[in-house]
RNA sequence: UCGCAAGGGUAUAGGCCUUUCCAAAUUAAAGCGCUUAGGAAAGUCCGGACUCCAUGAAAAAACGGUGCCGGGUAACGCCCGGCGGGGGCAACCCCAGGGAAAGCGCCACAGAGAAUAGACUGCCUUCGUCUACGAAGGUGAUGGUGAAACGGUGCGGUAAGAGCGCACCGCGCGGCCGGAAACGGUCGUGGCGAGGCAAGCCCCACCGGGAGCAACGCCAAAUAGGAACCUCGCGGCGCAAGCCAGGGCCUUUUCAGCCCGAGAUGGUUCGGGUUGGCGGCUAGAGGAGCAUCGGCGACGACGCUUCGAGAUGAAUAGCCAUCCUGAGGUUCAUUCCUCAGACAGAAUCCGGCUUACAGGCUUUCCGCGCAU
RNA sequence: GCCGAUGUAGCUUAGCUGGUAGAGCAACGCAUUCGUAAUGCGUGGGUGGUAGGUUCAAGUCCUAUCAUCGGCA
């Protein structure tokens, strides 16, 4: 219980303190430059990241479901628990300037365990920066 | 007929509204403000609304669609009622169900013969002849083939036979009766001359201009080569009026009407390729509920109440615990644990159809089994 | 979102007006060769995407459905 009240309770003072601005992506050049850069493959989602080096601290993320996850349902809710999962890890984790995009994959993005998923993105997120 | 089983917490989710900041817009912030996916939102199979394109009119052609009759509807290929046909013990279910004597075409294989009938095997009479058989004529019942054989069954009749005659059934034609009609009933008559296929061409009746919200309108950024308009000027004949040609006006023809015209310079504007924003954009042939009236019914009339998504890399959620149902395990115990809970996601909007679907609820009828 | 096209053998495909579904490559067998390739001869292989309907009879005609591909700002 604990361990999982940690991420919840740590957001409202990263929010005040330091206001990281995330916006979405939504141009397709986006999309493409960003798949060009790293990448890191986790089991519930495929993350790439790409430096704009603008001098803008903005930080931008896009989701993407190909045909391949499924039909119009599997696609919406791989979405909508990828845009979640980046609500609550990328306020504390992202690095200013950086361009992130997750991929739904088949099954695992709309079935996998929550919790298991963040430590996931927070390990790729890591990974990338490095 | 209902339909993620229920409500709750939590947002730096979408939209609208209000307030604050501001010259204004945008942006930003705030509000215990309101609201946020379906019965199929799906397939895009029909019918419309709406928008744009086309100078107008009417018909014809072409093309496409519909197809018993009547009604409902904004309209439909939908719905309702009736008729006819088929299936089922029954409740009930199914049917693209006009025309085959307008014409053309097709009917493989088999079979004598597949559509103005014809004569393989046969049967009968007469003649020739000892018989076998042959010739002339009559006949179309029998045999076998096929999906289908030129009305069927029975009796009479005959040399053998045949609607040749009769009865019943079927078919055609005509009258009468019932019905709004499809159609049904009945009487007479014809003697049967017209087999099937129109989801083959076709004929008849009726309907349809084309494209689609990525329509269409507006704003801004950005760049080789083209088009239109204004100005000068302008096909052949003719002094001229005018006549003769040619082209265009988004299927063709006809009629009416309008416009254009060789070439050149300058000016103005547009489109071609690339990309973003705004409008269209959600209140309408509205839905749902209740009551009254008309109608067998679909539905209509009137009154009251209530509901009402508008996104655009596209919101309507993710997560948390409770609870319901089912399955598996476990336990003294519905005690605890795990998993699962259909089909499926609005994209301009409506009316239908079709397809997918866990589980539940309601009502009526039929058949069978069991019990009384 | 709107509009259109195509499904036939392992692969690429033909088949007008309904009547036993063919061709090329590939596969297999035999011949040729010391052996292989090439060549020659022969053989097998088809729920016609799926489900209904019309018809005596459907790859073909009609309806529904599934899958794939393409166009439009």
């Amino acid at each position: 219980m604990a361990g999982r009240n940690v991420p919840v309770a740590e957001t409202p003072p990263a929010v005040s303190v330091c206001p990281i601005v995330i916006e979405t992506l939504k141009k397709r050049a986006d999309f493409l430059r960003a798949a060009k850069a790293k990448r890191a493959g986790q089991p519930g989602f495929m993350l790439q990241a790409r430096s704009r080096d603008d001098g803008d601290a903005l930080v931008r993320v896009g989701f993407t479901c190909s045909k391949k996850v499924g039909n119009a349902v599997a696609r919406n809710r791989a979405k909508r628990r990828l845009r979640a999962l980046a609500h609550i890890i990328l306020p504390q984790a992202a690095k200013p300037g950086f361009d992130y995009v997750l991929i739904g994959r088949a099954v695992e993005t709309g079935s996998r365990d929550f919790k298991s998923m963040q430590e996931e993105l927070r390990h790729a997120l890591k990974k990338v920066h490095s």
